[in-house]
DNA sequence: GCGGCATTTTGTAGCGCTACAATTTTTACG
DNA sequence: CGTAAAAATTGTAGCGCTACAAAATGCCGC
């Protein structure tokens, strides 16, 4: 309708809350009341503060809004990487239960060198956050350094002093994907590892299922986590152990990489091997991978991190709690009984 | 060395810049200095001020600073989803050309409903960006309320007035895809095409080649971009024209899918039918998979936008400017010679 | 040892908003 | 109608920082 030239707006600038005031009639705080919640003016009165609002094309200042106020209804998460996508799951389950309470989740990522995880939560610290959700692995420098509630998700080393710690059964996942193959049959189970936290437990809960059923554990661990790695690990355990009919693979990433190994030695899955990822990630879902996978329910630890938070929040003398959340075991096409 | 309850900090409260002009005996002023340029104070109380900036453990407000200055240095990007992995490359271009210069970018993301991506334009505005990429549709709501230099990055309708484009050429880049194909010696190709922006510029990038070639275009559309439609567009593709021999997906996802169709047509890739797919994902990228691609290098996009962003920023007069990114084919082994 | 100039440091005045107490208006009811 | 209580509205005083001009200090040669 207007002219985009004109911008609706008589100011040559940014319109403030003081012109939305002057235009509508008001007082500066009844717009600020007006702000924080319509409901409380008169209806009268707030037909003219929204018609100002509308008219000058207001829209209030973050910053001077933090600056005023003791709390900024905003909640940060720090993830290590963008690309790592479980933490969108995280985000959904945050979300769920933070938006409908006015609180908005900022994001920072921390991937380039160390100590970006630091330079990441300062940054979310800077603008006044009430609380922080650490998904990425705390760094030593970070350890005692917060002023607001804090949970720290998805990872078990380095939590800092006084955070909660909401995190995924990955011992427990890896002896359920143990015993979903040992229980289709499978006695030569072979494990692809990775050399991070979670990889760590989930290897440990893999060994302890498999030597429990009395079978031997063949684990091939690697450097990373990546579908490189996952090739790398799956081709040694595919030329030391030959009559590997069984393959879990830390992740879903690297389950890729043992597909490619499959293939290149001409074994097609699950046929001649059966192979189980872990993440549930949407390289599972894929309808071509139909990948069986544990999912970790990052939703859940969002949703509870969430919760947490907002307790905390309340009360800050609130105990540090720990808790561990349940994987699920998802069936999918790439695993079957040994033939 | 400090016990985390005392916190190091002697006040009971976030330290302020005053409390570190206090604590190292100078003006607010100075420490203000220091904060922006530390070479610009003398030495004697550079190292004062920094003692008492870690003695402290001080931080600065952004919410402050931002109101204090008129300049944020800082700069938003709008994406639609942050399950679209294309934004990675394109931030990492943005990153590599702002951080050099002290700016920060800001993420929103405007998932669920149709006006997210207004309110998360609004959200970065609060927070006083000074400048804008939208990396997302943008509505009709917003086609001309922008107070910052603004580019629309990777789409090319509803473009603000006075707003930048820098966009991904889609329409040559399906006329290479095609190109590729057909030099390979297919003359039965079909296209799978979903039913947004860029598809149809692919699409007819697509159709001017195949026709131009003298070979007939065939197009199985669908309603959006998935896997799953994929899919279902390859089983129409494949049932009604058996003898297909090329396949070019509107992005790599929609690839997986053509894969899934083919494979339980007992039909391989590439020995019986080639597939190209586009965006150069992760997906492509994969080992497994070794999906050839066109890459529409929104990286370049990135470094574009930034470039394009700071002469705004610099001279607020600068008429906007469209442009757009030639993308490059990358090969792999999903294509190969009609045998 | 003293102008004159460059460099370093400081004081003053907001940026745009909210908290909270004080004030005015409206409503309820004897 | 009058008056107390409730509801609506307003004024005042910052939140933590930066901009910018003014003041203080250091440095030079003569």
């Amino acid at each position: 309708m207007n002219s985009p030239e004109t911008q609706n707006s008589p100011l040559g600038r940014r319109p403030t809350l003081y012109d939305v005031a002057t235009h509508a009639g008001v007082s500066p705080s009844l717009v600020s009341l007006f702000l924080k919640d319509p409901e409380r003016i008169s209806e009268k009165r707030r037909g003219a503060v929204q018609k100002a609002i509308s008219e000058l094309g207001y829209r209030p200042s973050r910053a001077a809004t933090t600056l005023a106020s003791t709390r900024t209804k905003s909640i940060g998460l720090v993830i290590d990487d963008y690309r790592n996508l479980w933490f969108v799951d995280l985000l959904r389950g945050m979300e769920s239960v933070l938006s409908n309470l006015g609180y908005q989740v900022m994001l920072a990522d921390s991937r380039p060198g160390k100590n970006r995880i630091k330079e990441a939560t300062d940054g979310l610290l800077a603008m006044h956050v009430d609380a922080l959700v650490l998904a990425a692995e705390p760094s030593e420098a970070m350890l005692s350094t917060t002023w607001v509630p804090t949970v720290v998700a998805g990872w078990r080393k380095g939590v800092p002093a006084g955070a909660d710690l909401i995190t995924n059964d990955d011992d427990g996942g890896g002896a359920m994907a143990a015993s979903h193959l040992l229980e289709l049959g499978h006695v030569r189970v072979g494990h692809l590892s990775g050399a991070d936290g979670a990889s760590a437990h989930r290897r440990a809960g893999f060994r302890r299922a498999v030597e429990t059923a009395g079978v031997e554990s063949i684990i091939s661990e690697s450097d990373g986590t990546s579908e490189e790695d996952g090739y790398t690990a799956a081709c040694w355990l595919l030329e030391h152990h030959p009559d590997t009919t069984a393959i879990f693979a830390a992740n879903d990433t690297m389950a890729l990489g043992a597909f490619a190994a499959l293939k290149a030695r001409g074994l097609s899955v699950p046929h001649d091997v059966s192979v189980i990822g872990y993440d549930n990630s949407p390289l599972a879902k894929s309808r071509y991978l139909d990948l069986t996978s544990v999912d970790n329910r990052s939703d859940v630890v969002g949703i509870d991190a969430a919760h947490r938070l907002l307790a905390r929040i309340e009360d800050p003398s609130l105990q540090p709690e720990r808790k561990l959340i349940e994987p699920t075991l998802v069936l999918r096409g790439t695993t079957s009984a040994l033939r």
